[in-house]
Order: C-alpha cells, then structure tokens, then sequence
DNA sequence: AATGTTAACAACCGCCTGGTC
DNA sequence: CGACCAGGCGGTTGTTAACAT
C-alpha cells in the first residue's frame, strides 16, 4: 500500500533511529524547531520522512517525555480514563503530563494480554454463546469486568458521594456517550447532596473548576505546558459552565416529585422512588439524553462484596450493563 | 550454553480530519 | 466543491532484552 507523500522519496530510511540520527534531529528542532514536518528531515540531513522524525520526536526524544514504569496513580488514571474514552490513547495521554499515546496504548496492550491470560472462573450460570460476536462481547466484558474488580474502578461505587465529586472533575468522563454510572441506591443521598452542591456551585461561575484546576495544577511541571494545561482547563470551565452542567443538571433532576429537605436539597428514598428513578433512567436511556444510570437495590445487586462469584455475562444486568461498556 | 518464550517498547501503516488552493 | 497535503491518531507489526527451560 501507499506510504505516505513525504515518505515516498528515495533513500527514506526506515527502522530502528541510531544515535546519530537522534542527535541530528534533536539538534534540528532544538535550534529551529520543527515548523513543517515534511521539511524537517532534508534540513536536518535525515534519510527520512517528515512522519517518522514527527513520531520520533514526539515518542522518544521530546525533553518532556516522562520515561519508566508509570506509578500507580497514572496506572489509575489511565484506567478510569479508558474506562470513560475508549481507546482514544492520544487523549488518555493528555491528561498524563509526559507520557505519549504510544506508551500508554502499548502499556495498556501488555496490560490487556495480562488480563486475557488469566482462566476466569467458569460461570456456574452458563449462558451459551453462539458466535464470534458474542464472544467477543463476553470477552469485552470479562475484561471490563477485571478491570473493574481488580482497580477499584470508580464507576462501581457506594462511596458515590466521594467518588462522583472525581466524575464530576473530569467532563471528559462525563461527557462520554457510552459511560456507564452505577448508583447504588443507597448512596443517592449522597449522590443528590453532590448534584445539589454542583447546582449551587454552578450558580457561581466555575468555581467548580476551579478546584480542579488547582487539583491539576500539580501535574504542571514546566511553563509552557502550564499554559497548555490553562488552556485545557479553561475550556473544561467553559464548556462545563455553558454546556455540560446545566444539562447535566438538568439531566440529573428526573421528572418525578422527589421531596425536598428545607436546604431544598433533593431527598431520596424508599422503594418507590428507585422504581422511579430507574423508570426515569430507562427513559433517558430511550432519548439518549443521559443514558446509562442505572440504580439498584443494595440488597439484590450488591457489589461490594465478593465479585469473583459475579459472572458479568449472566448475572442479572451487569451482562447487559458490562457489554455496554466503552469499547475495549 | 543454547534455545524457546514472553513482555516491553519502537516504529510503521493506513485512515481520518482540517486547512488551503 | 473537490483535490491535495500535512498532521494526527489508532491499530498493528517488528525488534530486542529478559527470563525460563
């Protein structure tokens, strides 16, 4: 197939980089700085194309690039990242100051193999799957089921009123189409306490944000990406601010009389009202407003307890639920 | 020590997108 | 509006070092 134009020259080296070539484009781009990539070879006197000095400089000899094993918390990160975007590595990368696309998406393949090699235990409710296609959402599943059970994935969660302040962070995460929220029903009150507090708090401009601005302000770690990272958050406030806050409220407030406490804060409780509420999720599922809440009974779909004996592919929902869970 | 296997990493390939003409 | 191009992205393959047999 087609390379590349730029690559389509003569004499384009491909493979390994030596130290000299390294040094020439260092040299190259530390003195003129890269411009048009398809130039960037012939003036640095690389038998290259523009693409691969690009990638080269991007991947490897960038002065920013974080090298090692990544720390637990960037291996949580990129978890809960993936869990909310998919495979889109190049915007898991942005929120890891130093890391590549290519590091992570190769980390998390070796990952993958890891996960996938470990025998799950056979289910004791077998469901017959039938073809390819099933088994790959059984395997997607599974996978997700792992990653989820083995990282204490956020999304699973009945410590929602800590947790969901970290989803509520990340507009990325909830802005994803295909994120998955679990509420566990006796963790609303917490979770309207926390929804209540983002309607006060969007009332008041960003401020919001702002916490999460000074929270990512530590990952700055040099002065041009602080204004990179500026940008970033800018955005995240004001497409927060104007967009995705007040629908999200607007979202999160169902239809249905749910009383309220003198603060005018939601109040949840009883039977009835997880019936309702999940009557409500089904049908923003429908609109594809805010799909994918999902509220059950602590008693029938508990997951804090022993989630080994959960086999996502046949138990009640979470077949259903895990099968949806961003692509893998 | 020789060979096979595996994991980690680097690089390439092909497609997509946005800008320009 | 379509063609062309460069840059960006995700998937995949190739390479190599470490480890096991």
């Amino acid at each position: 197939m087609g390379h590349h134009s730029c690559c389509n020259q003569q004499k384009v080296k491909r493979g390994l980089w030596s130290p000299e070539e390294d040094e020439k484009l260092i040299r190259y781009i530390t003195t003129h700085g890269y411009g048009c990539w398809s130039e960037v070879p012939e003036k640095a006197g690389l038998q290259r194309c523009g693409k691969s000095c690009r990638l080269r400089w991007i991947n490897y000899l960038r002065p920013d690039i974080r090298r090692g094993r990544f720390t637990p918390e960037e291996e949580k990160l990129i978890i809960s990242l993936h869990g909310a975007v998919g495979n889109r590595w190049a915007h898991i990368a942005s929120h890891l100051p130093g890391r590549t696309d290519n590091e992570i998406k190769n980390y998390w393949n070796s990952w993958i193999k890891k996960k996938l090699k470990k025998p799950s235990k056979p289910s004791t409710k077998t469901t017959s799957i039938t073809d390819h296609h099933q088994q790959q959402q059984h395997q997607r599943s599974q996978l997700a089921y792992n990653t989820i059970t083995s990282q204490q994935d956020i999304f699973f969660t009945q410590d929602i009123g800590t947790k969901s302040q970290v989803l509520l962070q990340d507009s990325t995460i909830f802005n994803s189409p295909n994120q998955l929220f679990f509420f566990d029903s006796g963790s609303l009150d917490s979770m309207t306490n926390v929804i209540n507090d983002a309607t006060n708090r969007s009332t008041n401009n960003a401020s919001l944000f702002q916490e999460t601005s000074m929270l990512n302000s530590e990952l700055c770690w040099q002065v041009d990406q602080v204004q990179q990272q500026h940008q970033v958050k800018t955005s995240y406030a004001i497409g927060m601010d104007s967009n995705y806050l007040p629908s999200l409220i607007e979202s999160m407030v169902p239809p249905i009389e749910i009383p309220r406490n003198n603060n005018n804060n939601l109040i949840v409780g009883g039977q009835e009202h997880k019936n309702q509420l999940n009557e409500w999720s089904s049908q923003m599922d429908t609109l594809q407003c805010c799909p994918n809440y999902l509220f059950w009974d602590q008693e029938d779909g508990s997951l804090g307890g022993d989630h080994e004996n959960i086999d996502p592919s046949t138990s009640n929902n979470m077949g259903h639920i895990l099968s949806s869970f961003p692509s893998l």
